[in-house]
DNA sequence: ATGGTTTTTACTGCGTC
DNA sequence: GACGCGGTAAAAACCAT
C-alpha cells in the first residue's frame, strides 16, 4: 500500500502515486493523502510540529496532559472514566466495606450511564458504523473524523430520527468525502456500508437541507477521468488524451444534466481508442458504474461535436 | 403530485475474429 | 459462435416546480 522502498530511503511526497495528483497534508491529523483519489500516503505519520511551546519545566507540566486527543469517532468523545474494579483507593489500601459497596454501586451506575439513554446508544452504534465504512473504503482518518462530526450535527438537529443508522452514516460520509474534496461516489460508499445507493441518496439529500449551508460544487469530470484511469490501470498516455480531450471540447452544452461520471467514461474510451489500447466500453463502463448505454449515449455526443470541428479545420485543405 | 429529462433495463442486429 | 458495438423502446429514477 505505502509504496516506500526502505533502502530508497527518501519518497517525493508532493505528488500521488497513482494519479500525480498533488498530495495535501492535513497537520492536525498527521496525515496526508491526495484529493483525486483519496489514496492515504501515510496514516501514521507523526505531527512533527510541537502542539505548544514551554519556557520552563513548571511552565510544561501545567500543560501538559493525560491521555489520548479527544476524537469524534467515540460517542463519548474519548472521554470516559472508569471505575477500577479492584476496590482500593487512591493510596492503594482496600476500601472499608461501605466504601466497597458504593464503590461497586458507582461503577455499575458508570457503565449503564455510558451508553444508557437510547440517543447515546445510537449515536454509538452509528459512529462504529461511519468508522468501520471508512476503514473498508480505506478512508483517510481526517475524512472519519469529519463523517463523525457531520452525524452528531445531524444527530443534534433530529434529521436522523427514525432513519436508517446505515443509512445516515453513508451519506456522512459521503458528505464528508465532498467536503474534503476526496472523491469517493455515492455507490461505493453505500456498498461499503451495505446500503442500497438509493436510500443513502435520500439521506444524502436531507443532509445536504439540514445541516450543510454551503454549496459543494461536484466533483470535474477531469476528477472522474483520473479516478477511473487509476482504477483500471490504464496508460497514463490515454489519461492525458482523455483530459485533453475533454477540456478542449469544452463542453458546457453537453455536460449540463449529465453524470459526470458518463462523460468521464466516454472520455477515457475515446482517448483509450486513439491512442490504439481500446478498452472495451463494457469494462470502462463497469469502472465508472454507469451503463454502456450512457457511456455510448456521451460518445455519440462528444463525436457529433468533434466531427464538425475535424470538419472545420479540414474543410480548408479540400478546398484547395 | 407532476412533467420533463436522464439513466437503466432488456433486446435486436451487424460485423469481426 | 463469442465478442464488441450501435441502436431502440419502455421502464425507472431524478429533479425542479
Amino acid at each position: 500500500m505505502y509504496p516506500m522502498r526502505r533502502e530508497e530511503g527518501r519518497f517525493n511526497v508532493s505528488e500521488c502515486p497513482n494519479c500525480k495528483e498533488k498530495l495535501i497534508g492535513d497537520v492536525d491529523r498527521g496525515e496526508i493523502f491526495c484529493p483525486k483519489c483519496g489514496f492515504v500516503l501515510h496514516d501514521q505519520a507523526i505531527d512533527q510540529s510541537a502542539e505548544w511551546k514551554s519556557a520552563d519545566y513548571e511552565e510544561r507540566m501545567k500543560r501538559s496532559r493525560v491521555g489520548l486527543p479527544s476524537t469524534n469517532t467515540l460517542h463519548d468523545f474519548g472521554l470516559t472514566t472508569d471505575i477500577s474494579s479492584d476496590l482500593r483507593d487512591s493510596h492503594g489500601k482496600y476500601l472499608d466495606p461501605y466504601n466497597r459497596q458504593t464503590a461497586q454501586r458507582m461503577k455499575k451506575w458508570q457503565r449503564r450511564i455510558r451508553t444508557s439513554s437510547s440517543g447515546e446508544r445510537s449515536l454509538s452504534i452509528a459512529l462504529g458504523k461511519i468508522t468501520e465504512a471508512a476503514d473498508v473504503l480505506g478512508l483517510p482518518s481526517s475524512v472519519i473524523e469529519e463523517a463523525s462530526h457531520i452525524f452528531r450535527k445531524s444527530a443534534k438537529a433530529a434529521v436522523s430520527k427514525s432513519k436508517s443508522i446505515s443509512g445516515m452514516a453513508a451519506a456522512s460520509i459521503y458528505l464528508a468525502c465532498r467536503r474534503s474534496n476526496v472523491n469517493r461516489s455515492l455507490k461505493e460508499i453505500s456498498k461499503a456500508a451495505g446500503i442500497q445507493s438509493r436510500a443513502a441518496a435520500k439521506y444524502y439529500r436531507l443532509l445536504i437541507n439540514q445541516v450543510e449551508h454551503n454549496y459543494i460544487p461536484p466533483p470535474s469530470v477531469q476528477k472522474y477521468i483520473s479516478k477511473l484511469v487509476n482504477k483500471e490501470k490504464i496508460n497514463p498516455r490515454v489519461e492525458r488524451l482523455a483530459l485533453d480531450l475533454a477540456e478542449k471540447a469544452n463542453e458546457s452544452e453537453i455536460s449540463s444534466g449529465k453524470t459526470p461520471a458518463g462523460l468521464a467514461a466516454a472520455y477515457v474510451y475515446i482517448a483509450s481508442v486513439l491512442a490504439g489500447e481500446h478498452i472495451p466500453q463494457r469494462e470502462i463502463a463497469e469502472f465508472a458504474e454507469v451503463t454502456e448505454v450512457t457511456v455510448r449515449n456521451r460518445c455519440r455526443e462528444i463525436l457529433e461535436k468533434f466531427v464538425i470541428r475535424q470538419r472545420l479545420r479540414v474543410a480548408p485543405e479540400a478546398l484547395t
